[in-house]
DNA sequence: GTCTATAACCGGATAGAC
DNA sequence: GTCTATCCGGTTATAGAC
């Protein structure tokens, strides 16, 4: 039974309830399910994605198959439950990091940098994760309704960023800019999917880069004469909620 | 028989060879996977993705399922098949519009209102030409080597727009815009596939504001006094390309 | 070599008994 | 809440016809 990369740290800690799961209810139930996320995500790291069936999980979970689809109605679901584990993960790694620093700049990387180092033992599979984004029906879609949930975990945490910090920000703007810089890590990760370079140095420069430039249009954007443009972006984020709330 | 929205148009029709399929040499052979193709539209549309499988495909095109497979080596490929398809169909409405307007936002706005007109017929199951945007691994990733074809001709495209307009852009900016501008309208047919208002409206009220926005930063970029961040714009997107190289 | 067909495989998902 | 048995559909293996 070798195990790889180990993430030092069980799925099954107790933490705020999350989970919409049929149990959450029954102290066993929560166990049971915790130790089956807890052999995917192993099985996952050490034979990939594909190749770990649900009859390899549920075995290791010494369960049967129907038993595995109790707590995790499909596939999907069981990494939309990695999901929010890592993102569990995410917080505890950038919040002694936001501690440090009241510059936004300084803040927004720490987001970024600590999200996907966070996120590296599942980095080999987490296109899977992903792979739903575009797709409107699917559970997992982090735009759609099953996950506002764990969408709105992410937002509010970039939200910690911007308001802990010192930036003096027009007010609208920094109520959106939340929402905006959501996307924005959204876009970081979806490179992150496809670096296969040593230490995901890629994605470092890339975060580099792009967290000057971003904070340069946040300064940008927040001069006084680019009011109307703020304007616009408001416009077009309420947009975007419209959308979802139609769906 | 029913035949819900017929696009109007043979996926067969003679265009310059573009399909890498296993055959691309027989007269025959061109008929049947055209007649496959053709076949898997009218499913998809009528019946879903989801629901169509590839049996019925090979059914409904007077085929052994084997034989579908001899064409497209799985269902994603014929999806991409679908795409370049769909593909010949945008540029198609696109030329008429670009021979009216030299001015870069038009001619902008008309690539992208074109682009969803022309799939609208195709939006029920295009969320699945889009699923695998985020998976390195999957042949339709338009980011990844398999669909280089597909993602050259489409930025092409977007590089015909930007060439025969009039604006005045520094050569940095003209060289990279086109890349920049097929990312923007990567994002507008994302937000496009999870659109289900009337007449996509929410899609073209969309493209508006995004166009002006896009226009704004484009005007502003080109300043001399911006040259530094139209530099750390160029190594980023040269950053991108060695990250895909890398794989 | 190009094309077609049949049969089997494999894994995600479901039904229903206990 | 757990199990067994089964379905279903994408995919593959392989044999042979044009």
């Amino acid at each position: 039974m070798p195990r790889k990369k180990k993430t030092g740290r069980e799925p099954s800690d107790p933490q705020e309830g999350e989970d919409s799961a049929p149990n959450a209810k029954t102290r066993k139930g929560e166990r049971t399910r915790a130790r089956i996320l807890e052999v995917a995500i192993d099985l996952f790291q050490e034979k990939g994605f594909e190749k770990t069936g649900m009859r390899d999980i549920a075995d290791a979970a010494e369960l049967s198959l129907g038993s595995a689809y109790y707590y995790f109605p499909s596939k999907d679901h069981l990494v939309q439950g990695i999901y929010s584990f890592a993102h569990r993960i995410h917080v505890e790694a950038l919040e002694p990091r936001l501690a440090t620093s009241k510059k936004l700049e300084t803040r927004l990387r720490a987001l970024l940098t600590t999200k996907i180092e966070s996120a590296e033992p599942y980095h080999g599979f987490s296109a899977h994760i992903f792979r739903n984004a575009a797709d409107p029906k699917s559970p997992l879609n982090p735009f759609g309704h099953a996950s506002e949930e764990v969408r709105g975990d992410a937002i509010a945490l970039v939200r910690t960023v911007v308001e802990g910090s010192d930036a003096r920000l027009p007010k609208d703007l920094r109520a959106e800019l939340p929402e905006l810089l959501w996307l924005y890590e959204m876009a970081v990760i979806l490179f992150w999917i496809h670096d296969e370079s040593p230490e995901r140095r890629r994605t470092h420069r890339l975060i580099e880069h792009t967290v000057k430039i971003v904070m340069g249009l946040v300064s940008l954007a927040s001069l006084p004469p680019m009011r109307p443009v703020r304007r616009r972006i408001s416009k077009l984020l309420a947009e975007l909620r419209e959308e979802e709330d139609g769906e």
